[in-house]
DNA sequence: GACCGATTTAACTGCTTGGTACATTTATCA
DNA sequence: TGATAAATGTACCAAGCAGTTAAATCGGTC
């Protein structure tokens, strides 16, 4: 496939092996962890193989024991890469500027948008549900991350209560969990949902439709008049 | 463990075997079943091991390919069966008796409080969508089965409009979505929150919190001022 | 230009694991 | 009671697969 692409440098048929090649460390380690993300995303991490991982790089098996020393080693670098990602995105929020209930669908917006444009991350930790979140546990980087989102959510919706807008008596973490499992639903149940009910939740209008509905139910939660 | 319960027929030590022993298809296969389906419960498809399913069984390897052909026949018979059983559930509902906003609660509480007592179910329907639920294509018996607790949407949520109490507009099935959405996260995510945030979904006074804000979230959705 | 650690290749290994061959026992029924 | 089919136990196998060995090559340094 791509194979051939930057870090090329195999030959046709293993024969007249040029035997030459240039050291690139990051560059093979960013070709692996790619690798490796599609097939875990693609089989979890009991169903993923190493040799379809090294296949699917421009570098041998060898190097993924190199760098990352055995294969729940590479999984928990996916991980974490996937995790630092999603930290990087959410700085980019600017909630404070905007008034209480527009800032709040802004948050719901965002979250749900995430999740529907990154449906590797969805699938991993689905992945890491399955396995009772082992890796995460032994992953030191990840801990205490997504921290941030919870404080976004506590202050917005601080201010909500404080304007007479929401109703009182939530914890932050809960509205979170709330908005969480709203927008991770849609990609992460795509396949079951596709198949028991016959409903595409690829389709852009009816992702719409559920992101709309959403950021109904958010609000609807928080409302006062109940 | 437990083996040495009502089929046993083990000996001590494999030595000084009696050799007898009483024919019994319809409990063996049970008995298969029930292993199965806490291995692949606890390990994913590809996790699970068939040998560690033979061990928690009061037979033998053997049978299982016997009964069930291979390790995926086997899975599906787990699969089917969870799906049996949730119908089973469903035709205990009786909201045609109840006003529509009453009878939607109860739905919603019927929803959440099953996801809630069967970790299991939830467990091997994420597994099934880590595997693109391609055993669920594979199954004849569940297609067309879950209809019903749409079909049981449908008729609540059409007479809440019709009483004026729900906004118009809807899809039902959006609004089963929805609801199952709320329900499964705090089961199929309790890995990965606990993790994450020390946040422990299995305790009693957070399950109920959630249950209560699932009910606001879907009665705020529905509701007719906006 | 030789030395050295870091990087990379190619071939290999041994255990795990899904699956099977074959013998044996149990129930059925003529 | 003895023939036959269904059910079960035991031992085994071959492929799959994570992980390794050993040697070669590269990039810099003195």
């Amino acid at each position: 496939m791509a194979k051939a692409s930057a870090l090329s440098r195999r030959t046709a048929a293993g024969k007249l092996r040029q035997s030459s090649w240039t050291q690139d460390p990051e560059g093979v380690k960013r070709d692996i962890l790619d690798a490796a993300r599609q097939e875990f995303v693609e089989n979890g991490l009991s169903g993923a193989r190493v040799d379809e991982i090294a296949a699917r790089t421009a570098t041998s098996k060898r190097m993924i024991y190199y760098y990352f020393g055995d294969k729940e080693g590479l999984y928990r670098a996916v991980l974490e890469a996937m995790y630092d990602r999603i930290r990087s995105f959410e700085r980019d929020l600017d909630l404070a500027s905007l008034p209480p209930r527009e800032a709040m669908v802004r948050l719901v917006e965002f979250t749900f948008d995430y999740h529907v444009d990154n449906p590797d991350f969805v699938r991993m930790v689905m992945v890491e549900n399955v396995h009772h979140a082992r890796n995460l546990k032994a992953s030191k980087t990840i801990a205490g991350l997504n921290r941030s989102v919870v404080e976004v959510t506590r202050e917005t919706y601080r201010r909500g209560v404080e304007a007479g807008l929401f109703k009182t008596g939530y914890e932050p973490l809960d509205i979170h969990l709330t908005i969480s499992a709203l927008s991770i639903y849609n990609v992460s149940h795509r396949a079951t949902v596709g198949q028991v009910f016959g409903y595409d939740m690829c389709a852009p209008e009816i992702i719409a439709r559920r992101r709309a509905m959403t950021i109904e139910a958010v609000l609807g939660m928080l409302r006062l008049d109940g």
